[in-house]
DNA sequence: ATCGGTATCGATAACGTTTTCGAATCGCTC
DNA sequence: GAGCGATTCGAAAACGTTATCGATACCGAT
């Protein structure tokens, strides 16, 4: 910026105010200055822009990892972004085990204040956060929390998937559940025992084991389950990831899917249909999920008021990894 | 900072040695120190720190828009940051339409010398980048580019998929090229026309015309393409999202596809097999491109020597979306 | 007791912006 | 031609860090 200042003649300040509009320039000044800003590719850096106005346009989404549920929520954030005048900037912890509970509130401290002027929170480990900053969460930890929320129906869909297994057919049904702070992961295996009863099947409870959502854990989990004496003839994976992962250990094991295992997963990232045999899933709308909670934070930095809890619907999705029992 | 010192009963300058870990500080105030940053869980402003030192430790991927491609691409470089050290910041312009040619100098210029420590750009436009900031391109702009780079053999790829559509004995085939300042449209092209002429089949130029790898553009193109009096049997599409398109056009045109028009695609993004019918498409290891860029990145700016332009390889994956002529 | 060396710490200047506010200039009016 | 408001500009402080470097305290040896 003192570049530009010194070419175009004058101090900082006026360049600033160039920059940003601000009134109190003169006609001539300005349009020399934009010239030089022009010639030099000058572009305000945006740490430094920050630090001072506390104020850059940008909204922030943390996610753990660049997953598929991650990823295809971006995508439907980006849609929503588009021609809202803000610019967006994905953060992953780089943690990579995600085992560093916390990275959230460590992320936010870092980028929050500075960089960014509101945030949208995957899978979220924290409840609350620094008043005056807006966060929006994405599927949310389990309890009350008081953060803004956008997730889906994830009950009714744990029914769906297991009165589905059930309308096969099959009465030992495995459960792999998900991450035990998730309010999702809760409410599935909830579902899922829900629809168990409805249908007067008692569950064996060495059949519901936690899974974590990630591939290693769930992996370590479908190899206990089906090394059981009476294995189950279905599982409901808590999600597509532990779906495909299930998948694997089965085959690994001499198993084949869906001949001698079904398995239903969670979610319908674009991987399960990619998988062989293509997996068949709950569907959670989830580029949409990404939209809607871009939307709610615009909202709420824009001082909109409205709904606050935002719940989109389930629907079944019937590929091949399932059939018949016997 | 402040605070922390303060609680502490030290200054600001001996609380910046101990986050950093520098030497000149006794043990027991290091830990009364940390003691008081745990307690009032503190973490340096990103942006301040960066305006400072100039170092973050925070690489940033450049993408135009969070499509298919860019987050297959994210997901490998997530996988491959891991562990490394650093963190992962994914910025987008959120210009929407991408019109906006230069977004990645502006963006680059925002974020270079604060903020992150080196950058990966999907798809630039650019070809040069201030001395000293390290960049790395993934499937770059056409002509001699300074930048290191990962691509895919897009040559070879398109002589596949269109040996592919000759051998079920298309000959009329059509081909929606991409944006034609990248390097990866151009030699799409190229094959495809090398293709042609190694079979003996002549190219009718108007059944080649420019797509731009977007959905929208792509749906005017194949919409001119079909409504042609002696149409194409069969499209190359230069992306899987013209092809995606292309398949929704015509069947909004009452053309099933394969039946009526076989289409082949590029890339193999996840999406490609949600379509209907599944996408027959090239393969690039678009996760892998992603990776190798960011090793690229990280070697560059550990000062490693190396191969720079690193070329992986494509292949072939049949689906449903073509079959023989009449 | 004095001294040299080492450990420990803090004051302070930057980094690149934005904002405030006072100074300077200009064009009018009387 | 003096006075006055409006316009235009720049000096300087502040944002939250880090690096430098000088100041102080302490230690053992003479």
């Amino acid at each position: 910026m003192s570049d530009v200042a010194r070419t175009a003649g004058v101090s900082v300040a006026t360049v600033s105010k160039v920059v940003n509009g601000r009134y109190g320039v003169a006609q001539a000044t300005v349009e020399r200055v934009q010239q030089v800003i022009h010639e030099l590719g000058y572009e305000a850096s945006l740490g430094a822009q920050s630090l001072r106005s506390h104020r850059t346009n940008v909204l922030g989404i943390l996610v753990a990892e660049f997953e598929p549920f991650s990823t295809e929520l971006l995508k439907g954030a980006s849609r929503e972004v588009a021609g809202s005048g803000y610019q967006l900037l994905a953060y992953s912890s780089g943690d990579g085990e995600g085992a560093a509970i916390g990275w959230e509130r460590r992320s936010l401290a870092r980028l929050s204040g500075t960089l960014i002027d509101g945030a949208v929170i995957v899978t979220p480990t924290v409840v609350e956060t620094k008043h005056g900053f807006h966060v929006v969460a994405v599927d949310p930890h389990t309890g009350p929390s008081g953060l803004p929320t956008v997730d889906s129906d994830n009950f009714a869909g744990a029914v769906l998937a297991t009165n589905y297994l059930l309308s096969l057919g099959h009465r030992r049904i495995g459960h792999i559940s998900g991450r035990a702070d998730l309010e999702s992961a809760r409410l599935r295996e909830a579902g899922f025992r829900k629809a168990m009863a409805d249908a007067g099947v008692p569950v064996d409870e060495r059949l519901v084991r936690v899974g974590g959502f990630r591939v290693e854990s769930a992996a370590g989990t479908a190899a206990e389950l089906l090394a059981l004496p009476d294995r189950p003839t279905a599982i409901f994976a808590g999600n597509d990831l532990s779906a495909i992962s299930t998948m694997d250990v089965a085959r690994g094991m001499g198993l084949t899917v869906p001949d001698d295992l079904s398995v239903i997963g969670f979610d319908n990232v674009p991987e399960s249909a990619l998988v062989d045999p293509p997996l068949t899933t709950i569907r959670q709308p989830i580029q949409r999920m990404g939209a809607e909670a871009l939307r709610l934070l615009i909202d709420l930095i824009g001082g909109v008021e409205g709904n606050t809890h935002i719940r989109l619907p389930t629907e079944l999705v019937i590929r091949s990894s399932c059939r018949p029992h016997r």
